[in-house]
DNA sequence: TGCCATTTAAATGCCAGACAATTAAATAAC
DNA sequence: GTTATTTAATTGTCTGGCATTTAAATGGCA
């Protein structure tokens, strides 16, 4: 293997983006090991420390994790769904607030998603994810709740609605949609009839997937769409004409 | 700041984390120039070539580049949707062929999502989404194109219709759904006749777009997904049949 | 023989110090 | 005032080393 030193880009760029595309395309299976740093630094032609770069950028992309001791090295990671998500929900909180992505751009894309895996959660929907709704729903109930923490409930509402789809693509997909939302909605202060209104739509919500009823889970989505993407403009409104 | 030497992690990792925490917090904002490799050294009490592979962490992330000379040093990153995508799309297809997703469970979830921003397509769709549909179509049905040019126009085919919503979240968030289909789907051979039939559902599904019909869309929709599920099946079913 | 303690070797984690390359700003020359 | 040169700051890279961790090899002992 050689590296192109009179490219623009860091050796140790370049030496990820090898490993990585081996990974990728299959030459390095899963829990295979790579060669030692120091064989690595040899093959390629540079010192150890440019390879521990490398390997550094490899495994914030949890490509690959390292082991110390005698047996120990840098081995490909199997990539689950469960340390893709954070990665997932980061990026795309961050995309939200770096590119002046619009309250109604957000939300119309949260909510277009989740309605399309609704049909599916209304089928395969377990008592458990059920549970967990209701659960959700009680705890948006209490008085007291802060503003952030009835956000988050909401977040974990929504989240058992998506996983009841029982499609591990879809849940894995959908993670960032919803909860790069919650820092956006966190900006709302929530009137106690705003609470109510919210509260009685996911009723409605719950209700419908426990009867199975895909119709009415679709109206209650659209229900709370609109409801949030109101709420939000009035919000925006009022805060405009303070300034 | 101060760093635990008594945590399991790296102390690159806790310092990675650290600054990433930091950037997604808004304590350091985008462009902001980050302290010097020195500086962060003595700040947090580590070896320059220690905070070079924290940093080195987050390059890979994409939440900060460098640059060198007199003024240079790491900044914070925009994070835009150009840089997220390819991220997302290979974690995507390494989540699907490292956990071993079934084609059906892969392909219900694409097109589940695709069906949703179908109808905002349809309303929302530029000419030009509409040019670049027929192109890849005629191109799908030029004589000696590979499966693999084949996979990869309908690939092409199907960005545009999830761009057509005019949704850069939702197009994020389907990148991978999308993208990450293609390894599986190149692993089909396409006879003349199913390639005919593919490209008689795109045409149905462009002049629907164009004839601006949401249920004509989610019908070729649905019936591509059907045909490709079918499709799949008969070819794993053949393959187990030899073996 | 079989078990336990010790040693050894291999690997990553981390550090100190140095030099090269790049770049913008300060300085000098004209 | 403009251009050329020097300087300083910063990242990129290398060398060499020591610390730490871990599993396997070794040796001692019953």
């Amino acid at each position: 293997m050689k590296i192109d030193p009179n490219s623009n880009a860091d050796l140790s760029a370049q030496i990820a983006k090898s490993i990585r595309d081996a990974i990728i395309s299959g030459d390095l299976i899963v829990d295979q090991r790579l060669p030692s740093e120091a064989e690595l630094s040899d093959q390629f032609d540079v010192s150890r420390p440019t390879v521990r770069e490398a390997l550094k950028r490899l495994a914030a992309q949890s490509l690959i994790r390292t082991q110390r001791g005698a047996t120990g090295g840098a081995f490909v990671n199997k990539l689950s769904f469960e340390e893709a998500y954070p990665q997932q929900i980061t990026t795309s909180t961050l995309l939200l607030s770096m590119n002046a992505v619009s309250f109604e751009t957000a939300c119309e894309a949260r909510y277009t998603l989740e309605r399309s895996c609704a049909p599916l959660t209304a089928l395969r929907r377990t008592a458990d994810h059920l549970a967990t709704m209701r659960a959700e729903i009680h705890r948006q109930s209490q008085p007291g709740l802060t503003d952030e923490a009835f956000c988050a409930s909401d977040v974990a509402f929504h989240r058992a609605l998506v996983d009841g789809a029982g499609n591990p693509v879809l849940s894995y997909q959908l993670a960032g949609a919803v909860e790069a939302m919650q820092p956006l909605m966190n900006m709302i202060t929530f009137s106690a009839r705003d609470r109510a209104k919210i509260i009685e739509l996911h009723t409605a919500l719950a209700d419908a997937l426990e009867a199975i009823n895909a119709i009415g889970v679709d109206t209650a989505l659209a229900g709370l769409e609109s409801y949030t993407t109101n709420l939000a403009k009035s919000v925006m409104e009022k805060r405009k004409n303070k300034a």
